[in-house]
DNA sequence: GCCGATTTGTCCGTATGTATC
DNA sequence: CGATACATACGGACAAATCGG
């Protein structure tokens, strides 16, 4: 049905907007497995999946023996979330700021033997390169180059590119963005660096590497963003081991 | 047992060991879980739960109907590893470099309201500060500073700061470290940072902000590693909605 | 378009192990 | 020691998506 979802993101969605809603008092434990199986009427594992999701979140923290311990924290979420994929343009939205993009360069090339090194396409494959630039409350602050599969995309033009990108192939195409690998390094600053983005002082750029997978699990996208240093900001909640559960 | 870990964790390990090496192609199928069962002589939770994990791991895709994919890429797996928490120690160790860590300085302190606002601890708390230098295979690469509530760990030393401050706390006290809260940015080095850390060209740090939870949900650690930006990387993989399996 | 086989996704109930108190 | 709680594992049932005939 579409209304009603799993039964177990039911029970996720409950219980995190308790935690948030400060029902549960912070620092203590949380009904038991047990007790929430009698609430819900569910099965053990289906509790034991919706609280699995909230130790992800870093809402929860469970202990064997003990129970499960809310260490929900109010902290400001801005810029980026880790463990959902999120374009340029929804992250703005939803922070509340004024982004724009535009294309500087859009070209088709195939792709040699240090592209193919440096971005996982096989050597020869068809692409289009991509560079735009992100502006956030008119200021420039991420410089794009993007390598698209011309083969999952044929009909890219850069108007398309210079709206979202991914509404296009998800709405579109009707293109399903599965697995995202993400790499974070500091680079020194490109004259290309510098040509559209103001650095000041910095030498550097934040580079945030993602390479996009689609349900078939072909890599479509490469794509390496340059931040601003000054702008750039990246947060996540790490567990220790937890292995959620089946 | 000791030596026997969880199923789920061998064949894991197995099914991993065998992506790494090649034995399945890179973007065609895995066997299916009914072949998995019966070679591993378990039940099907159990192989998913495995799978579950290579999905995290973003070495595989799963899609209903289809099968799972394997979508390993041998692209460099360095440095961190989203999704879990890893001492600078164990980080060394998994990817088989040498490394030390010494201790600068070491000294205790009340919280004011400066470092209130930037920890988050409060106001008056009492502190340990410490700065930690780290190096790999002989050079210093990252600049260690560390605030941990006294109450927390009243026996600290300098000598067992040097050694790892995580097993120390895990092993000798007992203490839990379940969440951890992380953030990224991008600073001007300073002439602290300079003092221990040769960084050439570079006028950057790339800073791991970390705030640590016990599992009484109090932070008792906030830790700014600055590292060399030319050895920095941090790696994760997202995933779009499927949220793995209970 | 339909149907059936295959495969993954969800959910259930149960049993046993292990950590905490 | 016992009671409680979470962790692991099993087996079964049905739903949903995919693909080929």
């Amino acid at each position: 049905m579409v209304l009603a979802a799993q039964k177990f993101l039911q029970i996720y969605s409950v219980l995190k907007a308790r935690v948030e809603s400060g029902e549960y008092p912070v620092g203590q434990l949380l009904p038991s497995e047990n007790t929430l199986i009698t609430e819900f009427h569910c099965s053990r594992n289906t509790v034991r999946r919706a609280i699995g999701e909230l130790v992800r979140d870093g809402y929860v923290q469970t202990r064997q023996g003990w129970g499960v311990c809310n260490i929900f924290h109010p902290i400001e979420q801005t810029s980026y979330t880790m463990g959902t994929i999120e374009s340029f343009r929804e992250t703005a939205r939803r922070t509340g700021q004024k982004s724009t993009t535009r294309v500087e360069s859009f070209t088709r090339i195939l792709a040699d033997q240090a592209l193919a090194n440096q971005t996982g396409f096989p050597v020869g494959t068809p692409l289009f390169c991509l560079w735009r630039i992100h502006d956030l409350n008119g200021r420039p602050i991420i410089f794009n180059i993007s390598y698209l599969r011309e083969d999952c995309m044929p009909h890219l033009t850069p108007e398309i590119a210079s709206e979202s990108l991914y509404r296009y192939l998800e709405e579109e195409l009707g293109m399903v963005i599965v697995t995202s690998k993400r790499t974070i390094t500091v680079e020194p600053a490109t004259d290309l660096d510098r040509r559209w983005i103001d650095l000041g002082q910095y030498n550097c750029m934040a580079v945030v590497t993602n390479q996009a997978y689609n349900s078939q699990g072909v890599m479509f996208e490469y794509t390496q963003s340059r931040h601003h240093p000054a702008i750039f900001r990246f947060q996540d909640n790490a567990v220790r081991r937890p292995v959620q559960d089946l």
